[in-house]
DNA sequence: GAGTGGTCTAGACCACTGT
DNA sequence: CAGTGGTCTAGACCACTCC
């Protein structure tokens, strides 16, 4: 299997230092040079080490060196930004978009709303040391988001969720593998139906009241889930 | 994108029940002819349909529709084959072997073991509705295993480990995804580094001593992980 | 032994990125 | 505009599975 020794040759060479974490690795047609192959066998390899979480691929740009894991618990943490500042990591945190939606089935469930609520949607993009690592979208039940200012930034409405106090003792998490949204391949920089960690959580509030479904489509490369009830 | 429109077509005949659950799709030859176009387009339709959990790949075998997922909370529970009890599916369970082992320096760590501990080690096939979906792997301190009878059989072994009564308020687990080893590729009937589900479990019993370190390696598209601290 | 997927060759054209 | 990855063609040989 030339693609396998293609694999571990790149791999060495990244393992040792010659390509530092983030740096973008020769074209294809380069590196199938290099190894004396056809791009085909050699976009093998590299997805190979793709999948591993070495390296990761941004569409037409190329392949870049993953940089550390961020380590995640979404049964104690909802928001990412708190996660990266304890772990020293620079975080961004875009608005999408923000809008009034009549809730879906699976929302009126998890957030024990009564039927034709309207959720408050709030999708943003995350950035990781200067990468694009991560989809989030936020369902607010409209009741609950009476109580903060209108003022769109996240920032302010992160606060404000923490604010919340959510009891963590109560809380549903459902993680999984899903092919990219046409959006979230977009955001994110990928390509069409790539490979993303999917994490839904659930959180209530010390009344046990549910105030917060989010889902999160991650690199899987980017983020590690470590979920556990003890901090 | 020819492929998208291939992958829809095939995922149309999957959801209209034109192919049952379980059942193999024509070759990959076949396919391609059907839909006049190449082994390598036709295959990266298929790739894409196999990301979504539609349909999975068996080594030199061909391409089958999957199955329902099992629904798997790893925060109550230790035992898939429990799992598959309460919601009626088949689960067979094969024990590939069984050893004493160093422990590593990781097993240690979250055994809270004293160096050069021992540990047994029991690795296991599961099987479920006939398919093999996921390698399992347990590790249990020694001392731990003097309690127990030497029978190497699973069941007996799960039964006793079940009499623990662990503690579930207290338990770690991490998720990740990461491409088959070549003993993993070999079980379950993989090509050599596809991707599987990684869930790792520490298990401690009521006096917060931990005496389970499993580590399972599951088809993505045969489990679905439902993580919650409530049942 | 026929058929299957696993791997590979040697090209090609396109849409898009970066300069 | 040059270069990149995205997609595709039209084959080939091999190791393995299944009959």
């Amino acid at each position: 299997m030339q693609y396998l020794t293609i694999k571990d040759a790149i791999e060495e060479q990244i393992d040792t230092g010659m390509f530092e974490a983030g740096q973008k690795l020769p074209s294809e047609r380069t590196l199938a040079e290099t190894f004396s192959t056809t791009r085909i066998t050699l976009r093998e390899a590299l997805n190979h080490l793709a999948l591993s979480g070495k390296i990761y691929k941004e569409e037409r740009r190329g392949w870049f060196v993953s940089t550390a894991k961020l380590i995640f618990n979404p049964m104690q943490c909802i928001d990412i930004a708190e996660a990266c500042k304890e772990q020293k990591r620079n975080c961004r945190i875009e608005a999408l978009s923000s809008h009034r939606l009549l809730a879906t089935k699976e929302m009126l469930t998890v957030l024990k709303l009564s039927p034709f609520s309207y959720v408050k949607q709030q999708v943003s993009l995350i950035h990781i040391d200067g990468r694009r690592v991560a989809v989030q979208y936020r369902y607010i039940p409209e009741e609950m988001t009476t109580l903060l200012s209108h003022d769109e930034q996240t920032d302010v409405l992160t606060q404000l969720l923490n604010s919340f106090e959510y009891d963590s003792e109560k809380h549903e998490i459902e993680v999984g593998i899903i092919p990219a949204s046409q959006l979230e391949s977009d955001a994110l920089n990928l390509s069409s139906g790539s490979m993303l960690l999917s994490i839904n959580q659930v959180a209530c509030n010390k009344s046990q009241t549910p105030f917060l479904l989010q889902t999160i489509r991650c690199c899987h490369d980017a983020i590690n889930l470590k979920i556990s009830q003890t901090a």
